[in-house]
DNA sequence: AAATAATATGATAACGTTATCATTTTATGT
DNA sequence: ACATAAAATGATAACGTTATCATATTATTT
């Protein structure tokens, strides 16, 4: 009984017309009503127990206001933060998550797009699985991507300056004195985001005269769950320590390569950040827990979050048409015990 | 005009009825449907650019595919595995997560059910924010709840039996010859909570006749983000370190507080396990990757996930009734690094 | 006070699917 | 081959809201 009084029922309950009660109790802008019928509506919806078929109006105009989160692998600490930012922006706005993870699969990704468009989300919030994800599907719908790849070239982005924030992070190891600094990369999201990494750090190494070289760079699939890919690092670490490679210094891609890589050198009795240091990226709470505690160029996903979803909703309420915008945010260097002058290698 | 190809568009293509076309194309069961006919019907949709209107589909059916997910906060560590077995777990069904938060606050939580109840969700799986929620908007709502609280009895629950594990843990800790255990545990989602955990702990150390004071109790709050609460804990554990107690192991009721505890240990050159054994409860990634790594008592967030899912589906899709059912896993004492033998005291 | 504008309310037709029942076609048993 | 059962298809009415347009009421202007 309870759910299944419509606004029909409350129309004959108060001898108004259905007509008037759906204004006052749709939830819309608060118009064309007079406070005396918006009274009378009310409380004879409370009466009997009115509760609005959100189907039914979702059906009526064609949409909704769920916004869909397509992502690869929530248990990548990443993205917790980042669904809070985005959680908490929408709330406002009365709207409302629809989680999608894809663990890595092009095929539920794109599966995953349909559903979008099939269910009629108000927009959607995307973090590509790989630099040539096929988006075509989501012609028409709002869309914020996270990348700063240049793939997606008419789409709206939003992401941390990755490439400013690892440079931060290299130009710190160079005052510190370093010149032999290893790149730890993962493949992750962007396959081809490994050699932009390595683009940088050649013309860093150039521009300051000192050596780099291929083996000096450790790559590790990152397109798994963090567990997997912890293990999988540290193994890509013991590897490479096995080498005997004069790297005084180690930039990894993000905190859990970097975690690894302080893992292993802990295990092997190697003096962080005396015989090494190491900076990671992202600022995950792993991070501030970790003995040491991990130096890292942070990456605010509250902000990002929200930023994110502020920018779709405008998208979705924009009135006419919309600019393509491109945000860029800086990253910060957080300095904490992982990192430190040179002194004497092992 | 892609997207507004309907199935009586798809009718007149093929020459056949709506009503076939509906049954061909509905995605249910595939029933009383000639191969041939359906080859016809699924060229025509495909020819004419049909997509399903979920929309419409949900609203006649008065129900949709979409579970509610009802947590507090996202950047606990303990939920995004859990959801991720969840996800796992309803893709195979065609079901969709609609992630919701309340950060801890008992209106949005509020909030939320309603919005569960208004957009028809199929069910929902909910993890109370205290021990005392309102569940009563919920009625006939298929849900299951995260908690093993008597608090809720008429409601299926699932979780792990923490108290079974905090003895598993007790127990260890005894056995390796600790006689003063302190106990830190956070108001978290048990207000309550904390009570019973007091209790096991007074129950343990009487029966095994071993001193226990309230002052080797240390309570913190947890009903806020996993950041605040480490910071929290710290405090905490420096305050507890400073009243000079003469505990030589601690039990933290989840992996946050006991790491907080391991990271101010470090901090103040206390050599764990020598001289302090910790344990925490729950797994979380950060203890693999602590300095020592964290000895814990581990909940399997994946397999939680993965059984509510398969519980709520089952009880969304019963043909009748229903029969209430509480699953209670077992936890599992996982030693790493952070404990050990008693040896002398500091 | 009449004429006009502005505002509030009413009547009603969609939206696109699925469920129900009726009808036709095909299979089965004698 | 006929009667009967079973399976496949067809016709059509909902589902509950919102949007559109028409009408009634109230406010504003001259």
């Amino acid at each position: 009984m309870s759910s299944k009084a419509t606004i029909v029922d409350v129309a004959k309950e108060c001898g108004l017309s259905q007509a008037t009660v759906a204004r006052v109790l749709n939830g819309q802008k608060e118009i064309q009503v007079k406070e005396k019928t918006r009274k009378k509506v009310l409380s004879a919806a409370k009466k009997i127990g009115y509760e609005r078929n959100i189907l039914a109006a979702n059906f009526r105009r064609q949409k909704t206001k769920s916004i869909a989160i397509s992502i690869a692998d929530l248990t990548n600490p990443f993205f917790p933060e980042l669904i809070k930012g985005i959680q908490n922006k929408i709330r406002e706005y009365g709207y409302s998550i629809v989680q999608l993870n894809n663990e890595w699969n092009p095929k539920i990704e794109q599966d995953n797009f349909k559903y979008m468009i099939q269910s009629r989300v108000a927009g959607a919030i995307i973090s590509p699985s790989h630099p040539k994800a096929d988006l075509k599907v989501l012609e028409r719908l709002p869309v914020i991507l996270l990348t700063n790849s240049d793939e997606f070239s008419g789409y709206d982005t939003i992401a941390n300056d990755s490439k400013g924030g690892m440079v931060l992070a290299l130009e710190r190891l160079f005052e510190l004195g370093h010149r032999n600094i290893a790149l730890f990369t993962g493949g992750s999201m962007m396959s081809a985001g490994s050699s932009w990494r390595l683009q940088i750090m050649k013309d860093f190494c150039s521009n300051r005269n000192i050596f780099f070289s291929e083996d000096l760079c450790v790559k590790c699939d990152m397109s798994v769950s963090s567990l997997d890919s912890f293990s999988q690092a540290r193994t890509a670490m013991r590897k490479f320590l096995s080498k005997d490679t004069p790297a005084t210094a180690i930039f990894a891609s993000n905190d859990i390569l970097a975690l690894a890589a302080l893992h292993v050198a802990n295990e092997k009795g190697i003096k962080v950040p005396d015989e090494l240091s190491i900076i990671g990226m992202d600022g995950i709470l792993s991070g501030e827990i970790s003995y040491p505690t991990l130096t890292t160029v942070e990456k605010n996903r509250l902000q990002i979050g929200s930023l994110a979803a502020k920018s779709l909703i405008e998208k979705i309420e924009a009135p006419v048409e919309w600019q393509t915008k491109k945000i860029i945010l800086p990253c910060k260097l957080i300095e904490r015990g992982s990192s430190g002058p040179v002194r004497k290698k092992k």
